[in-house]
DNA sequence: TTGTACGCGTTATCAT
DNA sequence: ATGATAACGCGTACAA
């Protein structure tokens, strides 16, 4: 495996490193002859940089980490374009890196920093409950967007988030099916042992009904599974279906994510019901799908754009020491659409 | 931003570098107690080995690469976690790595087998039209999974390919709707410019066709917009749109993929008009979606599942020196679910 | 404008 | 079992 390193370049040319060095990374000091001469050989070799020399002599490189927790939810899909087209506006780089739902996204960010000498980190998605003494570690800024509870042990001012309220965002979903008339509402929600997201979300529901007068029946509250992927489709289906199956009678389902939501919705189908004629259901997230399919669901719109416009502009803020680290909350939006009536 | 580096570590340890580096690779010529007290003094402070500089100094590495075009697909998304799961089983590392519709996969792939030593790459999805001699760089062994039409131009032995027979499939599709009893069939399928799996799955479609004598009419092939996102719902959902606009009279309509299809539901169901009742819908992918999706989507299964087997084992044996590149075609599963029906 | 030489953090090789 | 040291491929300060 005779790799071609710039030093063959050189040797080819008859000039040194130096000189190749500065063609490929557009450097003034050269003269243009020798470098059009230089980029020719470069193409005719198939010449390519090693990148991991690059970022090992690099000091400091324009790039920027995005972490995303749960590839499979088209949510993250959106967010991370998003993202991506602020961060090419700033003339930066962005490498995006997967975890899965039980790897730790903390180790992944520490090797990436190292590796690849990055300038700030985006995390989406998860729940990031870490010990302060790992975080420290962590050295370049980051921001928590669109991720579930923090452990409220770490201080506040070691980093940034941008979200929608979960909790309040939730009752809005819950207080608007109990005007729509409904009373017993059913909620398919995190595991039980997932402290984050759904856990909050479960809270604004609470709170919905207080609110409202109406009392909180565990029954009606159904946990995804842990044994089958979090928050996919199969996941809401097996979920709704043993729900139905219970006959726990309810007359709304609030899905905790768009994605399962469609799974309730085949289940509540295959059962040969109707939404919403005899269910009215929602949803949350907001994802693209959920405009296409019939019926189109209700569901909370998580301002995609914004929040992708507000994560960069603060983490480039932050760098450039305009700002401290802060906590943005942004409004969500109750889309409403087929799914849901009033009963 | 001081780093600690392995220097330090041999420093704290009162240690050379080599020892803690046996220890961090668990080397066997180490001594146990003096490898976990290394460890040790690693979590406390830390520390984590730079990947870049690793890359730069190992001479090979065991990982191989997926290179994926078109994030957006979910047909990917299911591939790509039958593929990790074979290569985890070989004990090899995978790297995921996204290129956009209009980047070059060349490029990508040959940057990353400089950086991160790989032993193989897997391309998924894209066209792959490069010339030879551009080609000839890429200097590890290769397959092309699911991927569209490759310019006859290269030899055929210098890669593996694994994948269905989209022209046989494609037929077996169209072939199905005209012994259903359709006659008019509009198809949906990729923009004109696109080479690739698109023209393969219309020539299927004109066979089928011709082999029924029914006459090819091209008033009713519609291909994707440029202008959206290539096989994405917005893109199914409007192309369908100007095609029930238009008048054009069908009874079935076949489109290219999966996604796609969840568009063009929508679109008919917008137009006041049932599926399969007043039309017929077929797709192509087999993605989970479509088993979901009310009414559940007939299509076109790719054995996701004994692709990626096939497709990592092909690898390992070719790395072995055990087999020379093949080319292997999988049988497509025609998957018949509500939205079709017999007139 | 161009070339030489050093160092980035790690692993592999060789002594010890 | 352990330590010193030479690479790995590149960017860059400095010399020419």
């Amino acid at each position: 495996m005779e790799q071609v390193t710039i030093k063959d370049i050189a040797k080819m040319c008859g000039v040194g490193v130096s000189t190749v060095s500065r063609a490929i990374n557009d450097h003034p000091d050269i003269n243009p002859e020798t470098k059009s001469m230089i980029n020719q050989v470069i193409r005719e070799q198939g010449y390519v940089p090693n990148n991991s020399a690059r970022n090992l002599k690099r000091t400091e490189a324009k790039t920027i980490a995005v972490l995303v927790k749960g590839m499979n939810n088209p949510f993250f899909t959106s967010m991370v374009k998003s993202i991506e087209k602020e961060i090419k506006k700033k003339k930066y780089a962005m490498v995006l890196h997967h975890v899965e739902f039980d790897e730790d996204e903390l180790d992944a960010a520490l090797e990436l920093v190292k590796e690849k000498r990055l300038k700030g980190i985006i995390f989406l998605g998860g729940n990031f409950n870490h010990s302060e003494e790992k975080l420290g570690h962590l050295k370049v800024p980051f921001i928590l967007s669109t991720v579930g509870c923090i452990s409220d042990v770490i201080s506040k001012n070691t980093y940034s988030t941008v979200s929608v309220d979960d909790v309040k965002e939730s009752y809005r979903m819950v207080d608007y099916l109990i005007q729509s008339g409904h009373k017993k509402i059913a909620m398919i929600t995190a595991s039980v042992g997932d402290g984050s997201i759904g856990k909050l979300r479960l809270t604004g529901y609470k709170q919905a009904l207080q609110a409202n007068q109406i009392s909180f029946r565990q029954e009606l509250i159904r946990p995804m599974k842990d044994t089958l992927e979090p928050y996919s489709m199969e996941n809401g289906y097996q979920v709704t279906k043993e729900l139905l199956e219970s006959g726990e009678e309810f007359t709304a389902l609030y899905v905790i994510s768009d994605m399962m939501a469609v799974g309730a919705l085949r289940a509540i189908h295959e059962a040969g019901k109707k939404v919403p004629e005899d269910y009215s259901l929602a949803g949350y997230d907001g994802i693209e799908l959920g405009r296409y399919i019939t019926p189109t669901i209700t569901t909370i719109n998580q301002p995609i754009e914004e929040m992708a416009k507000e994560t960069i502009g603060l983490l480039f803020d932050i760098l450039a020491g305009k700002k401290q680290h802060q906590h943005k909350v942004f409004p969500g939006k109750i889309v409403v659409r087929e799914s849901t009536k009033k009963i």
